[in-house]
RNA sequence: AUGCUCGAUGUCC
């Protein structure tokens, strides 16, 4: 609403909205699932003469993802092929991403192919896309793969990178090779970021190694990272369980400094 | 202006 409000005000002022500005509203609407309002804006927008690009379609194509329609997602981008914009490496990893979350590897590999046959360069993020996929899929052998292959060819992975493989080696009660891969990213110097932390820290307290969780904890504290609500119960009862109250106690009132309620 | 990781805690030791 304050954006929509913000753009009528822009209107009235006499300033001529462009397709940037089109575009920054329907991607806002299309991470709501306002997918009717949104056609009801492009019309709006065409009809003003100004026409869709490249960053547009990929909104659309995001929000019809996160929506559930895939197959309509599919469509958009042919539409999109049609209409003479070339779909690029955003829309591909925005593509890959949904068929990954579905657990169609398999798919998203024959996009990732077809990208490249085109000549699109892959980001990071793509690599993220695929490495989060293999995780979601319990294909981790293959996560560690492409990690090594990443760091052969000389792609540096990110916090997200490995933030995937560490939070599903936690759910596996893998904290071995969690800690293994906590251990590449500093060598790598990778710096963790807030959610490397909560997945460590809630990973730990589950493991019951309240040692290692509370260093954490202190390690974040200092570094002025936030905790969420999750990680900070996560701790709490684990130190109940091990009949650490002070700790607990100690955690309790932390969090509620934070504005954060306690289960 | 558009894409990736963070909404969670089964039980016992």
């Amino acid at each position: 609403n304050e954006a929509f409000a913000l753009h009528n005000q822009m209107v009235q002022t006499g300033i001529t909205p462009n397709v940037v500005t089109y575009t920054a509203l329907a991607d806002g609407l299309c991470k709501r699932g306002e997918v009717d309002t949104v056609n009801e804006l492009l019309h709006e927008m065409c009809d003003k003469g100004l026409q869709l690009n490249v960053c547009t379609y990929n909104s659309i194509v995001n929000g019809l993802c996160k929506t559930g329609n895939l197959v309509q997602a599919v469509k958009l981008m042919k539409e999109m092929e049609m209409a003479g914009f070339h779909p690029d490496t955003i829309t591909y990893t925005t593509l890959m991403d949904a068929y990954c979350k579905m657990g169609e590897m398999a798919k998203a590999h024959e996009l990732l192919r077809e990208m490249l046959d085109k000549g699109l360069q892959p980001t990071i993020v793509t690599f993220n896309v695929l490495m989060n996929g293999f995780c979601m899929s319990g294909m981790l052998d293959d996560g560690e793969r492409l990690l090594k292959w990443m760091l052969e060819k000389g792609i540096m992975p990110n916090a997200t990178t490995y933030n995937s493989l560490m939070k599903h080696y936690c759910i596996r009660n893998n904290m071995r090779a969690t800690t293994e891969i906590y251990k590449c990213m500093s060598a790598q110097g990778v710096m963790p970021d807030s959610n490397t932390y909560n997945i460590l820290i809630k990973g730990h307290c589950k493991a019951r190694n309240m040692k290692e969780a509370w260093f954490l904890h202190r390690e974040v504290v200092e570094k002025g990272f936030d905790l969420t609500a999750s990680s900070y119960n996560s701790l709490i009862r684990g130190f109940y369980k091990r009949k650490k109250f002070m700790e607990a106690r100690e955690l309790f009132e932390e969090m509620r400094k934070q504005g954060l309620t306690a289960e």
